[in-house]
DNA sequence: TCTGGGGTCCTAGGACCC
DNA sequence: TCTGGGGTCCTAGGACCC
């Protein structure tokens, strides 16, 4: 569950912390709130990643395209197959060595001529193959689409500075203060931005502008491709409660689930439900979030900037490993792993000071461990050392498909404390105690 | 046809301190 | 001596999102 952004402390408790008196507050204070009534719009792009290849090859316009990998054997194998990116296009059902190569691959968009076969995001490249043979598989460019993005967000914010990030391809914007941005509810600035962004990226955008993110959200998946949608309070019942609540940005495939269960679709359903029924059944903060949520009420800031948590690598085999008979390629990959944490956060300017891997094992279950050290870092080494440190605390009698090494606690680099000594936290919850498989492996300590 | 990678936030329990 | 708070830090797992 996640009531993240309207239901932070999580208890019925209200913050105490005083406020200055009025005559203390500076004249000018952030904190006023505008008399104009609060339109935010949420933007995403139409089928991006999808809809940048596209514009590099548009003899593939109209025809069923799925943007594939994530995995760089996917990629490397795509390239390879596609000589100069471009030399033929191969329909997924006839890609070379489909099973070793993109038997793992998910895609990452579809055209939507590929849609209408039932392909989608997050499915497998098999699968895909089956739905829809024809389709033409290209490998994600992040470069060219980290360009794009950059490119669409800064046009945004020549129209309207405050945005909050949300994602490669989504943003909020406020549109309450922003000249013009009241007129029709939006929907003239909404027609403005669209066309900035057009102009400069030959991209289309979806834009939903509503009195808050949580219904802006939704409102901006009313009318795809290219479309505009305006939400008001009083289109609460008519536009909002038919929909499922899995169409509320929060409620996951558990939730839904459960909701379902309980004898819940819609919104409108939810909206019915008592207060204190949700509390009980969903915990005391998300059932109350969920009341909210379902009578439309967010009234949760613009994040308008934000500092990164934490910064990871992981990657799928393309087999399953075990950790003694595929020692060497596991002790290589899992060096690259820490190797690229390091070099992210040198690139990027952090230091962390806590360390983790994660394990996903042939039976897709996940263990994760942690390690929070005395001094912070963003050297390859010392990452390989305090995650190899984590290593030996979890099982790992069973063949692996996932490792992921992960950086947290991070602070910018020369704001880290100068005197730190770089031993295990002592302040350490769980002692790191080897577990028993680990002693039947010994040649572990060489990973 | 078994299901990627990079994130954020929340919860719950234990250690430790006052 | 015993009991019981509160608060913070740390860890592990999980839900959810793009």
């Amino acid at each position: 569950m996640a009531p993240r952004e309207l239901n932070k402390s999580g208890g019925t408790i209200p913050d105490v912390t005083p406020e200055p008196a009025l005559s203390t507050l500076p004249a000018a204070s952030a904190a006023v709130a505008s008399a104009l009534p609060r339109r935010i719009a949420h933007l995403d792009m139409d089928a991006f990643f999808a809809s940048v290849e596209l514009l590099r090859y548009p003899q593939l316009k109209g025809l069923p395209v799925v943007i594939g990998g994530g995995r760089r054997t996917v990629d490397e194998a795509l390239l390879a197959a596609h000589g100069e990116r471009a030399l033929r296009f191969i329909p997924v059902a006839e890609f070379p060595l489909l099973k070793d190569y993109v038997g793992r691959g998910v895609i990452t968009t579809a055209t939507y001529a590929a849609r209408q076969f039932g392909v989608g995001s997050a499915m497998g490249m098999m699968k895909a193959a089956r739905l829809c043979p024809q389709a033409i598989v290209l490998p994600v460019d992040f470069d060219e689409i980290r360009r794009f993005s950059r490119l669409f967000k800064s046009t945004i914010a020549e129209v309207a500075p405050r945005v909050q990030d949300r994602g490669i391809d989504e943003v909020y914007i406020d549109f309450t203060d922003v000249p013009g941005g009241q007129r029709e509810g939006g929907r003239s600035l909404a027609r403005l931005i669209q066309r900035a962004i057009f102009e400069k990226t030959g991209l289309t955008c979806s834009i939903g502008v509503a009195p808050n993110k949580l219904l802006a959200k939704m409102a901006s998946e009313f009318s795809k491709p290219n479309g505009i949608s305006i939400v008001y309070e009083a289109d609460l019942q008519t536009l909002i409660w038919p929909l499922n609540v899995r169409k509320i940005n929060g409620i996951g495939p558990k939730a839904g689930e459960k909701l379902a269960r309980l004898g819940v679709q819609t919104i409108g359903e939810l909206a019915a439900l008592e207060r204190q029924f949700l509390m009980a059944n969903f915990g005391k903060a998300s059932g109350a979030w969920m009341h909210e949520v379902a009578w439309g009420r967010d009234d949760s800031p613009l994040a308008l900037e934000s500092e990164p948590v934490s910064m990871s690598r992981e990657t799928t085999f393309e087999r399953d490993l075990h950790a003694v008979r595929d020692k060497a390629e596991l002790g290589a990959i899992f060096t690259r792993l820490c190797e690229q944490v390091a070099a992210d956060l040198q690139r990027k300017g952090y230091v962390a000071r806590t360390i983790g891997i994660k394990l996903r094992y042939d039976d897709f279950r996940v263990a994760t461990r942690d390690q929070t050290v005395q001094a912070h870092t963003a050297d390859a080494q010392a990452i390989r050392k305090i995650a190899g440190q984590c290593l030996k605390r979890v099982p790992l009698d069973q063949r692996l498909r996932l490792l992921g090494v992960r950086a947290s606690a991070l602070v910018r680099a020369g704001e880290a404390p100068v005197h730190e000594q770089n031993k295990p936290s002592a302040q350490a919850g769980h002692a790191p105690a080897a577990t028993e498989s680990i002693a039947s492996y010994p040649l572990f300590e060489s990973w």
